[in-house]
DNA sequence: GCCTCATGTGAACGGCGTTCAAAAAATGCC
DNA sequence: GGCATTTTTTGAACGCCGTTCACATGAGGC
Protein backbone atom coordinates (compact mmCIF):
# COMPACT_ATOMS: atom_id res chain seq x y z
CA UNK A 1 0.00 0.00 0.00
CA UNK A 2 1.22 3.85 0.89
CA UNK A 3 2.27 5.46 -2.34
CA UNK A 4 2.04 8.98 -1.20
CA UNK A 5 3.04 9.99 1.80
CA UNK A 6 0.91 10.47 5.01
CA UNK A 7 -2.03 8.86 3.20
CA UNK A 8 -4.69 7.18 5.47
CA UNK A 9 -6.88 4.22 4.04
CA UNK A 10 -9.92 6.55 4.29
CA UNK A 11 -8.38 9.09 2.10
CA UNK A 12 -6.81 6.81 -0.33
CA UNK A 13 -10.40 5.33 -0.50
CA UNK A 14 -11.50 8.78 -1.15
CA UNK A 15 -9.49 9.15 -3.87
CA UNK A 16 -10.43 6.03 -5.36
CA UNK A 17 -14.13 7.04 -5.46
CA UNK A 18 -14.18 10.14 -7.10
CA UNK A 19 -11.47 8.82 -9.48
CA UNK A 20 -14.15 6.36 -9.85
CA UNK A 21 -17.02 8.63 -10.74
CA UNK A 22 -14.99 10.51 -12.86
CA UNK A 23 -14.64 7.53 -14.96
CA UNK A 24 -18.37 6.60 -14.62
CA UNK A 25 -18.88 10.22 -15.65
CA UNK A 26 -16.35 10.43 -18.99
CA UNK A 27 -17.96 6.97 -20.04
CA UNK A 28 -22.03 7.82 -19.52
CA UNK A 29 -21.08 11.00 -21.32
CA UNK A 30 -19.29 9.63 -24.06
CA UNK A 31 -21.76 6.31 -25.02
CA UNK A 32 -24.66 6.45 -22.25
CA UNK A 33 -25.52 4.65 -19.51
CA UNK A 34 -24.94 1.44 -21.52
CA UNK A 35 -21.41 2.27 -21.13
CA UNK A 36 -20.76 1.42 -17.65
CA UNK A 37 -19.36 -1.53 -17.20
CA UNK A 38 -17.63 -3.00 -14.11
CA UNK A 39 -14.38 -4.31 -15.73
CA UNK A 40 -13.61 -1.22 -18.33
CA UNK A 41 -14.25 1.14 -14.79
CA UNK A 42 -11.96 -1.40 -12.57
CA UNK A 43 -9.35 -1.13 -15.36
CA UNK A 44 -9.32 2.74 -15.61
CA UNK A 45 -8.38 3.57 -12.42
CA UNK A 46 -6.15 0.68 -11.81
CA UNK A 47 -8.09 -1.62 -9.13
CA UNK A 48 -8.99 -5.26 -9.39
CA UNK A 49 -12.01 -5.86 -11.07
CA UNK A 50 -13.31 -6.86 -6.98
CA UNK A 51 -11.86 -3.58 -6.15
CA UNK A 52 -15.15 -1.65 -7.16
CA UNK A 53 -17.28 -3.19 -4.65
CA UNK A 54 -15.38 -1.63 -1.77
CA UNK A 55 -15.86 1.84 -3.35
CA UNK A 56 -19.31 1.74 -4.13
CA UNK A 57 -22.29 -1.19 -3.16
CA UNK A 58 -23.25 -1.37 -6.94
CA UNK A 59 -23.35 -0.23 -10.75
CA UNK A 60 -26.31 1.76 -9.77
CA UNK A 61 -25.31 3.77 -7.02
CA UNK A 62 -22.55 4.80 -9.01
CA UNK A 63 -24.75 6.13 -11.61
CA UNK A 64 -26.96 7.45 -8.99
CA UNK A 65 -23.88 9.88 -7.64
CA UNK A 66 -22.85 10.75 -11.55
CA UNK A 67 -26.60 12.01 -11.40
CA UNK A 68 -25.99 14.03 -8.43
CA UNK A 69 -23.41 15.79 -9.92
CA UNK A 70 -25.31 16.13 -13.63
CA UNK A 71 -28.18 17.61 -10.97
CA UNK A 72 -25.83 20.26 -9.33
CA UNK A 73 -24.07 21.58 -12.76
CA UNK A 74 -27.53 22.00 -14.11
CA UNK A 75 -28.41 23.88 -10.71
CA UNK A 76 -25.44 26.10 -11.64
CA UNK A 77 -26.27 26.51 -14.69
CA UNK A 78 -30.19 27.88 -14.29
CA UNK A 79 -28.60 29.76 -11.45
CA UNK A 80 -26.16 31.48 -13.55
CA UNK A 81 -28.88 32.55 -16.05
CA UNK A 82 -31.53 33.30 -13.88
CA UNK A 83 -28.99 35.95 -11.85
CA UNK A 84 -28.86 37.52 -15.78
CA UNK A 85 -32.48 38.28 -15.65
CA UNK A 86 -33.69 41.05 -13.30
CA UNK A 87 -36.76 40.36 -11.37
CA UNK A 88 -38.51 43.51 -10.32
CA UNK A 89 -42.23 43.68 -12.92
CA UNK A 90 -44.11 40.72 -13.78
CA UNK A 91 -42.58 40.99 -17.16
CA UNK A 92 -39.20 40.20 -15.98
CA UNK A 93 -40.84 37.57 -14.08
CA UNK A 94 -41.96 36.11 -17.89
CA UNK A 95 -39.14 36.69 -19.04
CA UNK A 96 -36.56 35.13 -16.69
CA UNK A 97 -38.70 31.83 -16.86
CA UNK A 98 -37.92 31.94 -20.32
CA UNK A 99 -34.63 32.20 -20.17
CA UNK A 100 -34.83 29.61 -17.37
CA UNK A 101 -36.63 27.16 -19.48
CA UNK A 102 -34.07 27.95 -22.35
CA UNK A 103 -31.33 27.30 -20.54
CA UNK A 104 -32.62 23.84 -19.42
CA UNK A 105 -32.58 23.25 -23.13
CA UNK A 106 -29.61 24.02 -23.79
CA UNK A 107 -28.01 21.79 -20.66
CA UNK A 108 -29.98 18.85 -21.83
CA UNK A 109 -28.33 19.17 -25.49
CA UNK A 110 -24.83 19.80 -24.64
CA UNK A 111 -24.86 17.47 -21.89
CA UNK A 112 -27.41 14.93 -23.86
CA UNK A 113 -25.78 11.43 -22.04
CA UNK A 114 -25.51 12.50 -18.79
CA UNK A 115 -29.08 14.20 -18.46
CA UNK A 116 -30.89 11.34 -20.18
CA UNK A 117 -29.36 9.47 -17.16
CA UNK A 118 -30.92 11.49 -14.91
CA UNK A 119 -34.43 10.02 -15.89
CA UNK A 120 -33.68 6.54 -16.92
CA UNK A 121 -32.31 5.90 -13.62
CA UNK A 122 -34.86 3.38 -12.05
CA UNK A 123 -33.70 2.33 -8.37
CA UNK A 124 -34.58 -1.11 -7.79
CA UNK A 125 -37.74 -2.54 -6.21
CA UNK A 126 -37.34 -1.35 -2.97
CA UNK A 127 -37.15 2.81 -4.20
CA UNK A 128 -36.09 4.26 -1.30
CA UNK A 129 -35.27 7.85 -3.22
CA UNK A 130 -31.37 9.24 -1.00
CA UNK A 131 -32.88 12.44 0.66
CA UNK A 132 -29.75 14.19 -0.85
CA UNK A 133 -31.11 13.62 -4.33
CA UNK A 134 -34.60 15.42 -3.35
CA UNK A 135 -32.69 18.05 -2.29
CA UNK A 136 -31.06 18.21 -5.51
CA UNK A 137 -34.13 18.50 -7.45
CA UNK A 138 -35.69 20.84 -4.47
CA UNK A 139 -33.10 23.76 -5.27
CA UNK A 140 -33.94 23.41 -8.81
CA UNK A 141 -37.73 24.04 -8.50
CA UNK A 142 -37.00 27.21 -6.33
CA UNK A 143 -35.40 28.79 -9.90
CA UNK A 144 -38.79 28.61 -11.02
CA UNK A 145 -41.00 29.15 -8.11
CA UNK A 146 -39.16 32.28 -7.80
CA UNK A 147 -40.43 34.42 -10.73
CA UNK A 148 -43.59 32.88 -9.76
CA UNK A 149 -43.90 34.63 -6.65
CA UNK A 150 -43.64 37.83 -8.52
CA UNK A 151 -46.31 36.74 -11.21
CA UNK A 152 -48.21 35.18 -8.41
CA UNK A 153 -48.09 37.39 -5.09
CA UNK A 154 -51.46 35.95 -3.80
CA UNK A 155 -50.93 32.45 -3.81
CA UNK A 156 -49.98 30.41 -1.17
CA UNK A 157 -46.22 28.84 -1.20
CA UNK A 158 -47.67 25.80 -1.88
CA UNK A 159 -49.71 26.56 -4.61
CA UNK A 160 -46.64 28.07 -6.22
CA UNK A 161 -44.84 25.37 -5.68
CA UNK A 162 -47.36 23.46 -7.62
CA UNK A 163 -47.43 25.46 -10.29
CA UNK A 164 -43.49 25.34 -10.70
CA UNK A 165 -43.78 22.11 -10.83
CA UNK A 166 -46.18 21.85 -13.52
CA UNK A 167 -44.58 24.26 -15.17
CA UNK A 168 -41.56 22.41 -15.24
CA UNK A 169 -42.41 19.61 -15.97
CA UNK A 170 -44.44 20.90 -19.47
CA UNK A 171 -40.85 22.12 -20.76
CA UNK A 172 -39.16 19.18 -19.50
CA UNK A 173 -41.51 16.92 -21.98
CA UNK A 174 -40.82 19.67 -25.05
CA UNK A 175 -37.08 18.63 -24.22
CA UNK A 176 -37.30 15.32 -24.01
CA UNK A 177 -39.45 14.56 -26.91
CA UNK A 178 -37.76 16.91 -29.00
CA UNK A 179 -34.32 15.68 -28.34
CA UNK A 180 -35.18 12.22 -29.23
CA UNK A 181 -34.34 11.62 -32.67
CA UNK A 182 -36.48 8.17 -32.29
CA UNK A 183 -40.16 9.86 -32.51
CA UNK A 184 -42.22 13.05 -33.56
CA UNK A 185 -41.67 15.24 -32.36
CA UNK A 186 -40.94 19.28 -32.73
CA UNK A 187 -37.73 19.77 -34.99
CA UNK A 188 -34.75 20.56 -33.13
CA UNK A 189 -34.37 23.72 -34.75
CA UNK A 190 -37.99 25.05 -33.49
CA UNK A 191 -37.32 23.87 -29.83
CA UNK A 192 -36.23 27.38 -28.54
CA UNK A 193 -39.23 29.39 -30.30
CA UNK A 194 -41.86 26.33 -28.71
CA UNK A 195 -40.59 26.59 -25.17
CA UNK A 196 -40.70 30.19 -25.28
CA UNK A 197 -44.42 30.13 -26.91
CA UNK A 198 -45.28 27.89 -24.03
CA UNK A 199 -44.26 29.55 -21.14
CA UNK A 200 -45.65 32.81 -22.21
CA UNK A 201 -48.72 31.51 -22.80
CA UNK A 202 -49.14 29.83 -19.06
CA UNK A 203 -48.09 32.68 -18.03
CA UNK A 204 -50.88 34.75 -19.56
CA UNK A 205 -52.91 32.14 -18.06
CA UNK A 206 -51.91 33.08 -14.55
CA UNK A 207 -53.97 36.66 -15.33
CA UNK A 208 -57.51 35.29 -16.65
CA UNK B 1 -44.31 -31.35 -37.27
CA UNK B 2 -47.67 -30.85 -38.42
CA UNK B 3 -50.14 -30.84 -35.28
CA UNK B 4 -53.35 -28.73 -36.99
CA UNK B 5 -54.42 -29.58 -40.45
CA UNK B 6 -54.05 -27.89 -43.20
CA UNK B 7 -51.52 -25.47 -41.18
CA UNK B 8 -48.36 -24.28 -44.10
CA UNK B 9 -45.41 -23.49 -42.05
CA UNK B 10 -46.13 -20.00 -42.45
CA UNK B 11 -49.43 -19.47 -40.79
CA UNK B 12 -47.73 -21.86 -37.72
CA UNK B 13 -45.07 -19.43 -37.88
CA UNK B 14 -47.56 -16.42 -37.91
CA UNK B 15 -50.07 -18.08 -34.59
CA UNK B 16 -45.91 -18.23 -32.86
CA UNK B 17 -45.12 -14.66 -33.36
CA UNK B 18 -48.66 -14.08 -32.23
CA UNK B 19 -48.19 -16.24 -29.25
CA UNK B 20 -44.81 -14.75 -28.64
CA UNK B 21 -45.95 -11.23 -28.65
CA UNK B 22 -48.93 -11.91 -26.42
CA UNK B 23 -46.35 -13.61 -23.69
CA UNK B 24 -44.07 -10.64 -24.32
CA UNK B 25 -46.86 -8.06 -23.85
CA UNK B 26 -48.04 -9.85 -20.75
CA UNK B 27 -44.62 -9.94 -19.33
CA UNK B 28 -43.51 -6.34 -19.77
CA UNK B 29 -46.75 -5.33 -18.38
CA UNK B 30 -46.20 -7.19 -15.46
CA UNK B 31 -42.44 -6.38 -14.97
CA UNK B 32 -41.24 -3.93 -16.97
CA UNK B 33 -38.95 -4.34 -20.26
CA UNK B 34 -36.59 -5.61 -17.74
CA UNK B 35 -38.63 -8.99 -17.60
CA UNK B 36 -38.27 -9.74 -21.23
CA UNK B 37 -35.89 -12.38 -21.01
CA UNK B 38 -35.20 -15.22 -23.87
CA UNK B 39 -35.35 -18.44 -22.20
CA UNK B 40 -38.75 -17.23 -20.42
CA UNK B 41 -40.73 -16.79 -23.36
CA UNK B 42 -39.82 -19.48 -25.50
CA UNK B 43 -40.45 -21.62 -22.16
CA UNK B 44 -43.92 -20.13 -22.35
CA UNK B 45 -44.94 -20.19 -25.49
CA UNK B 46 -43.36 -23.65 -25.82
CA UNK B 47 -39.99 -23.77 -28.57
CA UNK B 48 -36.34 -23.98 -27.87
CA UNK B 49 -34.35 -21.01 -26.97
CA UNK B 50 -33.07 -20.96 -30.42
CA UNK B 51 -36.29 -20.81 -32.10
CA UNK B 52 -37.27 -17.54 -30.88
CA UNK B 53 -34.52 -15.98 -33.66
CA UNK B 54 -36.63 -17.44 -36.42
CA UNK B 55 -39.85 -15.67 -35.04
CA UNK B 56 -38.23 -12.27 -34.35
CA UNK B 57 -34.45 -11.22 -34.99
CA UNK B 58 -33.87 -9.98 -31.29
CA UNK B 59 -35.46 -9.01 -28.67
CA UNK B 60 -35.59 -5.31 -29.36
CA UNK B 61 -37.96 -5.97 -32.35
CA UNK B 62 -39.94 -8.07 -29.97
CA UNK B 63 -40.31 -5.20 -27.66
CA UNK B 64 -41.06 -2.73 -30.84
CA UNK B 65 -43.93 -4.95 -31.81
CA UNK B 66 -45.24 -4.83 -28.24
CA UNK B 67 -44.96 -1.28 -28.30
CA UNK B 68 -47.05 -0.71 -31.85
CA UNK B 69 -49.67 -2.62 -29.79
CA UNK B 70 -49.59 -0.22 -27.24
CA UNK B 71 -49.58 2.77 -29.41
CA UNK B 72 -52.30 1.49 -31.69
CA UNK B 73 -54.55 0.76 -28.24
CA UNK B 74 -53.84 4.30 -27.07
CA UNK B 75 -54.48 5.28 -30.21
CA UNK B 76 -58.08 3.76 -29.90
CA UNK B 77 -58.49 5.58 -26.49
CA UNK B 78 -58.30 9.00 -27.25
CA UNK B 79 -60.41 8.30 -30.80
CA UNK B 80 -63.00 7.36 -28.35
CA UNK B 81 -62.54 9.98 -25.77
CA UNK B 82 -62.70 12.42 -29.05
CA UNK B 83 -66.08 11.02 -30.33
CA UNK B 84 -67.79 11.64 -27.37
CA UNK B 85 -66.79 15.86 -27.39
CA UNK B 86 -68.36 17.63 -29.98
CA UNK B 87 -65.84 20.31 -31.85
CA UNK B 88 -68.61 23.00 -33.54
CA UNK B 89 -67.41 26.17 -31.51
CA UNK B 90 -63.55 27.26 -30.11
CA UNK B 91 -65.07 26.38 -26.86
CA UNK B 92 -65.72 22.88 -27.81
CA UNK B 93 -62.47 22.18 -29.15
CA UNK B 94 -60.46 23.58 -26.01
CA UNK B 95 -62.93 20.87 -23.53
CA UNK B 96 -61.91 18.13 -26.26
CA UNK B 97 -58.12 18.84 -25.94
CA UNK B 98 -58.47 18.59 -22.21
CA UNK B 99 -60.91 15.74 -22.65
CA UNK B 100 -57.94 14.01 -24.88
CA UNK B 101 -54.95 15.03 -22.50
CA UNK B 102 -57.04 13.28 -19.96
CA UNK B 103 -57.75 10.18 -21.46
CA UNK B 104 -53.78 10.08 -22.17
CA UNK B 105 -52.95 10.41 -18.53
CA UNK B 106 -55.83 7.88 -17.73
CA UNK B 107 -53.98 5.55 -20.76
CA UNK B 108 -50.53 5.60 -18.74
CA UNK B 109 -51.64 5.27 -15.63
CA UNK B 110 -53.85 1.92 -16.24
CA UNK B 111 -50.77 1.05 -18.80
CA UNK B 112 -48.06 1.90 -17.07
CA UNK B 113 -45.13 -0.57 -17.47
CA UNK B 114 -46.66 -1.08 -21.17
CA UNK B 115 -46.64 2.98 -21.80
CA UNK B 116 -43.45 3.44 -20.23
CA UNK B 117 -41.84 1.51 -23.04
CA UNK B 118 -43.01 3.06 -25.35
CA UNK B 119 -40.19 5.70 -24.34
CA UNK B 120 -37.73 3.26 -22.76
CA UNK B 121 -36.68 2.22 -26.38
CA UNK B 122 -33.72 2.93 -27.51
CA UNK B 123 -32.82 1.15 -30.39
CA UNK B 124 -28.87 0.41 -31.55
CA UNK B 125 -26.68 2.62 -33.54
CA UNK B 126 -28.21 2.80 -36.68
CA UNK B 127 -31.65 4.31 -35.25
CA UNK B 128 -33.85 4.02 -38.44
CA UNK B 129 -37.33 4.20 -37.43
CA UNK B 130 -39.55 1.33 -39.02
CA UNK B 131 -42.18 3.50 -41.17
CA UNK B 132 -45.17 1.43 -39.64
CA UNK B 133 -44.20 3.27 -36.03
CA UNK B 134 -43.53 6.64 -37.68
CA UNK B 135 -47.33 6.40 -38.92
CA UNK B 136 -48.81 4.98 -35.35
CA UNK B 137 -47.29 8.33 -34.16
CA UNK B 138 -48.66 10.70 -36.75
CA UNK B 139 -52.37 9.23 -35.96
CA UNK B 140 -52.06 10.47 -32.48
CA UNK B 141 -51.16 14.12 -33.58
CA UNK B 142 -54.07 14.17 -35.81
CA UNK B 143 -56.25 14.01 -32.59
CA UNK B 144 -54.67 17.21 -31.56
CA UNK B 145 -54.47 18.74 -34.87
CA UNK B 146 -58.45 18.03 -35.27
CA UNK B 147 -59.38 20.59 -32.65
CA UNK B 148 -56.78 22.80 -33.27
CA UNK B 149 -57.77 23.39 -36.93
CA UNK B 150 -60.82 24.76 -34.85
CA UNK B 151 -59.11 27.08 -32.30
CA UNK B 152 -56.91 28.29 -35.16
CA UNK B 153 -58.71 28.27 -38.26
CA UNK B 154 -56.17 30.91 -40.28
CA UNK B 155 -52.61 28.79 -39.47
CA UNK B 156 -51.70 26.76 -41.98
CA UNK B 157 -51.58 22.83 -41.21
CA UNK B 158 -47.77 22.88 -41.10
CA UNK B 159 -48.04 25.42 -38.26
CA UNK B 160 -50.82 23.14 -36.62
CA UNK B 161 -49.02 20.69 -36.92
CA UNK B 162 -45.82 21.77 -35.12
CA UNK B 163 -48.52 23.10 -32.03
CA UNK B 164 -49.81 20.09 -31.69
CA UNK B 165 -46.71 18.37 -31.36
CA UNK B 166 -45.93 21.18 -28.82
CA UNK B 167 -49.17 20.65 -26.81
CA UNK B 168 -48.48 17.19 -26.88
CA UNK B 169 -44.64 17.20 -25.24
CA UNK B 170 -45.99 19.69 -22.38
CA UNK B 171 -48.80 16.80 -21.11
CA UNK B 172 -46.60 14.57 -22.00
CA UNK B 173 -44.31 16.14 -19.92
CA UNK B 174 -46.56 16.08 -17.17
CA UNK B 175 -47.83 12.79 -17.18
CA UNK B 176 -44.03 11.26 -17.46
CA UNK B 177 -43.04 12.92 -14.40
CA UNK B 178 -46.26 13.10 -12.39
CA UNK B 179 -46.15 8.99 -13.08
CA UNK B 180 -42.79 8.63 -12.21
CA UNK B 181 -42.17 7.95 -8.72
CA UNK B 182 -38.34 9.10 -8.17
CA UNK B 183 -39.09 12.56 -8.96
CA UNK B 184 -40.43 15.45 -7.03
CA UNK B 185 -43.23 16.35 -9.34
CA UNK B 186 -46.76 17.10 -9.33
CA UNK B 187 -48.54 14.70 -6.62
CA UNK B 188 -50.76 12.21 -8.49
CA UNK B 189 -54.27 13.24 -7.21
CA UNK B 190 -53.67 16.58 -8.56
CA UNK B 191 -52.27 15.84 -11.98
CA UNK B 192 -55.76 15.91 -13.68
CA UNK B 193 -56.42 19.62 -12.39
CA UNK B 194 -52.72 20.45 -13.75
CA UNK B 195 -53.07 19.16 -16.97
CA UNK B 196 -56.67 20.53 -17.77
CA UNK B 197 -55.15 24.42 -16.06
CA UNK B 198 -52.19 23.75 -18.54
CA UNK B 199 -53.74 23.02 -21.58
CA UNK B 200 -57.16 25.48 -21.09
CA UNK B 201 -53.87 28.42 -20.23
CA UNK B 202 -52.13 27.46 -23.63
CA UNK B 203 -55.29 27.57 -25.64
CA UNK B 204 -56.13 31.21 -24.19
CA UNK B 205 -52.42 31.71 -25.22
CA UNK B 206 -53.60 31.05 -28.85
CA UNK B 207 -56.26 34.25 -28.76
CA UNK B 208 -53.85 36.62 -27.53
C1' DG C 1 11.08 -11.11 13.13
C1' DC C 2 6.42 -12.40 13.59
C1' DC C 3 1.69 -12.42 14.35
C1' DT C 4 -2.76 -10.31 13.32
C1' DC C 5 -5.99 -8.32 10.71
C1' DA C 6 -7.77 -5.14 7.33
C1' DT C 7 -7.35 -4.65 2.41
C1' DG C 8 -6.92 -5.95 -2.43
C1' DT C 9 -7.27 -9.65 -5.89
C1' DG C 10 -9.09 -12.27 -9.82
C1' DA C 11 -11.09 -16.79 -10.61
C1' DA C 12 -15.56 -18.37 -10.40
C1' DC C 13 -20.75 -18.12 -10.34
C1' DG C 14 -25.08 -17.50 -12.21
C1' DG C 15 -27.58 -15.18 -15.75
C1' DC C 16 -28.03 -12.88 -20.00
C1' DG C 17 -28.80 -12.50 -25.51
C1' DT C 18 -27.38 -14.71 -29.41
C1' DT C 19 -25.30 -18.38 -32.55
C1' DC C 20 -24.78 -22.68 -34.89
C1' DA C 21 -23.75 -27.63 -35.71
C1' DA C 22 -26.48 -31.27 -35.44
C1' DA C 23 -30.94 -33.66 -34.94
C1' DA C 24 -35.54 -33.99 -36.42
C1' DA C 25 -39.25 -33.31 -39.38
C1' DA C 26 -41.26 -32.34 -43.75
C1' DT C 27 -41.08 -32.70 -48.68
C1' DG C 28 -40.11 -34.51 -53.27
C1' DC C 29 -39.36 -38.46 -56.07
C1' DC C 30 -39.41 -43.29 -57.47
C1' DG D 1 -43.64 -47.56 -48.78
C1' DG D 2 -38.65 -46.25 -49.01
C1' DC D 3 -34.99 -43.25 -49.75
C1' DA D 4 -32.64 -38.57 -50.63
C1' DT D 5 -32.97 -33.74 -50.04
C1' DT D 6 -34.32 -29.70 -47.99
C1' DT D 7 -36.36 -27.09 -44.24
C1' DT D 8 -37.14 -26.39 -39.54
C1' DT D 9 -36.19 -27.03 -34.63
C1' DT D 10 -33.19 -27.86 -31.05
C1' DG D 11 -30.27 -26.94 -26.97
C1' DA D 12 -25.35 -26.85 -26.00
C1' DA D 13 -22.02 -23.48 -26.34
C1' DC D 14 -20.09 -18.65 -26.72
C1' DG D 15 -19.03 -14.26 -25.04
C1' DC D 16 -20.22 -10.81 -21.97
C1' DC D 17 -22.28 -9.10 -17.92
C1' DG D 18 -22.61 -7.74 -12.52
C1' DT D 19 -21.45 -9.58 -8.36
C1' DT D 20 -19.19 -12.70 -4.81
C1' DC D 21 -15.68 -14.81 -2.04
C1' DA D 22 -11.69 -17.75 -0.75
C1' DC D 23 -7.33 -16.47 -0.85
C1' DA D 24 -2.96 -13.66 -1.22
C1' DT D 25 -0.79 -9.48 0.10
C1' DG D 26 1.08 -6.11 2.82
C1' DA D 27 0.77 -2.80 6.84
C1' DG D 28 1.00 -1.95 12.02
C1' DG D 29 1.87 -3.49 16.77
C1' DC D 30 4.79 -6.19 19.64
Amino acid sequence: MMEARHTSTSERRQAQLDALVDAAERRIATGGIKALKARDLAAEIGIALGGLYNLVPDLDELALRVSSRTLNRLGEALTATADRWPLATPDDAVNRLVAIAQAYLAFARGNLSLWRTLFELRLAGDAVLPEWAANDQLRLFHHIAEPLAVLLPQQTEAGRGLTARTLFAAVHGIVVIGLEDRLIAVPPQALNAQIEWLVRATCRGFST
